[in-house]
DNA sequence: ATTTTTTTTGGGAATGTTCCCAAAAAAATA
DNA sequence: TATTTTTTTGGGAACATTCCCAAAAAAAAT
């Protein structure tokens, strides 16, 4: 594998100059002739010479690469709001690199090292289900390079970050279900460890409370986000002696199970069992009957952590870290 | 942003030994003394030591880091295929850094030359499909950085290549409507530019051919796969004087538009229209009717493609380029 | 023609690491 | 104790680039 790529020296050799001046005349430097940097342009041209970013990354310590840490990203939340945070970036100059964790902690740990070792310029990350401890995070911050949390942010570390209004938009999809007349009321919620899924089930918990209705502790259940997981969890609350008569998700793909299960057990949606979800995947409006859902601003929440890193790795870092939350909004469709 | 890292002459400085000494140590190197690399390793761990990786590639002119680009990732097919590529080449001690160019020609030629510049050792790519021009990725290929094709290949470069048996399915799929009793079956295709798109097209005319049916032009489209002009098509089609009984379309989200267009104008699928879409999408299963598809192997698709990769990587390059070919397979659900 | 100014160029340090070679220290042998 | 062998250490080159400073060349001014 001894492969050697044009070097800025082979050009400065071939043309009888010292690579100051190659190098300058790359690099749109004043003080170069007209047509030296003419010479070199064309060679560099004709050996198809490619500038080593590593060699500059080592001497000017700035990589301009951004990380994205992500858990997941099957899923149609992740890659929007990926793709949305990479517009800005690239705008501004930034290369991105993407790791998934498969939401595994150990598999964060070792993703936010390689990012370490890469010397990315600063780190946009939403955690694990299985992330308590954030000490592979507190590094970056340690050596002072800006982090952002969105989505699954972790409240401790003081670092900007930028989230849904989960505590809101679940309220509000309980007071609908309230307002059409739905008395037992359940919610599938997610792991404990999430931040957003305590928001919502505080939403849940406050949207009965403030309408005078019981919380019934049998009819809220956490589960690991896994589909099979779901599919026991609802079969147990359809199947309990007083079943719930509607249920709120933590998120579409879960509804969507909810809808499968009552398809296979004859139960009329939304007459028999009203189904809320949660984030307004594509295929929400795709089912029948169409999924009631909370949509998340997708495309906001990734250019806003986007600004929010580059404010962070541009300006001054010493202000009180921002927090943006951004409003969620509830789409009414058949299942409700 | 004046943050300095600990480097290993700091670490040299603190202990009063020579930075030699400490890369022994930190690298596992047989030739140190027992205690003087504990004590490195905890004072390393003490300030908290990263390695940088720039230096050692800069070094060792390999950067263990391999670049995958795709046109998009919204869709359920490439997140899939990254992830099982990922887990691979994850184990085989490479990083992993992926651009989508979002469909443009562009930007696919620009996050080539981030690549080149960032000097990753191996390239896996499936094309947008506006590229026609493929010297972005020849350049890879000049400089001897293995490339590896998936599922848009370009025959002309002679690299490795993985694809799915898109003629097989497609000619299977049009079997299949044929057999149900179908006679006027019209084909939305993809764009030409893509060799998918022509093997299932070519798949979709041998299995009208093969059963005695009439190749009408007016029922094949090609199109740019945005779902807008999807809907006119489709629209188009069913307005035809002689409209088609079934549609065969090039991937799962246009066969759902179908679904979308025939709900709104009270069309009965598939006793009316039979729809037959590509990939299985978990949407796929989810619609009513379910969505009969033609599978495409993901995973073993992104583990080929990793495979092929780290054979052009590690072994002799010199043979011929190896060219797989996965099966696919045909479900048949409600919509035929 | 000489001096001053401007333009253009070259040399060398620096970035953080590994690896080779020589030197020093320690251990083993005579 | 002297010599040989083994273990451990240090010094410096190399990787590709940028940037500073000085030197050379060219142009302008006297």
């Amino acid at each position: 594998m001894q492969r050697h790529l044009t070097t800025i020296i082979d050009i400065a050799r071939q043309l009888g100059i010292s690579k100051s001046t190659v190098s300058r005349a790359l690099t749109d430097h004043p003080n170069v002739n007209a047509k030296t940097r003419q010479r070199v342009l064309e060679l560099a041209e004709q050996l198809d010479y490619q500038r080593n970013q590593l060699a500059i990354s080592l001497l000017t310590n700035q990589t301009r690469t951004i990380g994205i840490l992500v858990p997941e990203f099957i899923s149609y939340f992740f890659p929007r709001v990926i793709i949305s945070a990479q517009q800005v970036l690239t705008k501004a100059g930034y290369n991105v690199v993407i790791c998934q964790s498969g939401e595994s902690y150990e598999m964060e740990v070792s993703n936010a090292h390689t990012l370490l070792a890469n010397r990315v310029d600063g780190l946009l990350v939403s955690h694990t289900k299985e992330t308590r401890n954030f000490d592979h995070l507190r590094t970056f911050q340690r050596k002072s390079i800006p982090v952002v949390f969105f989505n699954r942010v972790c409240e401790d570390m003081n670092v900007p970050n930028v989230t849904v209004d989960d505590y809101r938009g679940a309220f509000v999809a309980v007071e609908h279900l309230i307002q059409s007349g739905r008395r037992r009321i359940a919610h599938l919620a997610g792991p404990d460890s999430l931040p957003n899924t305590r928001n919502r089930l505080n939403g849940y918990r406050d949207a009965l409370l403030h309408y005078g209705l019981p919380i019934e502790p049998e009819l809220i259940i956490s589960y690991d986000l896994t589909l099979e997981k779901a599919n026991i969890y609802i079969n147990h609350l359809l199947n309990l002696p007083q079943p719930p008569d509607a249920l709120f998700t933590i998120n579409d793909p879960t509804a969507i199970e909810v809808l499968k299960v009552c398809r296979s057990r004859g139960l009329h949606v939304p007459n028999e069992l009203a189904i809320v979800g949660f984030s307004n995947d594509p295929i929400s409006e795709l089912v029948e009957p169409g999924l009631t859902t909370v949509v998340q601003p997708v495309d906001d929440l990734g250019r806003e952590a986007a600004r929010l890193l580059l404010n962070a790795m541009e300006g001054s870092a010493t202000e009180m870290p921002e927090r943006v939350v951004l409003p969620t909004q509830l789409i009414v469709r058949g299942s409700s």
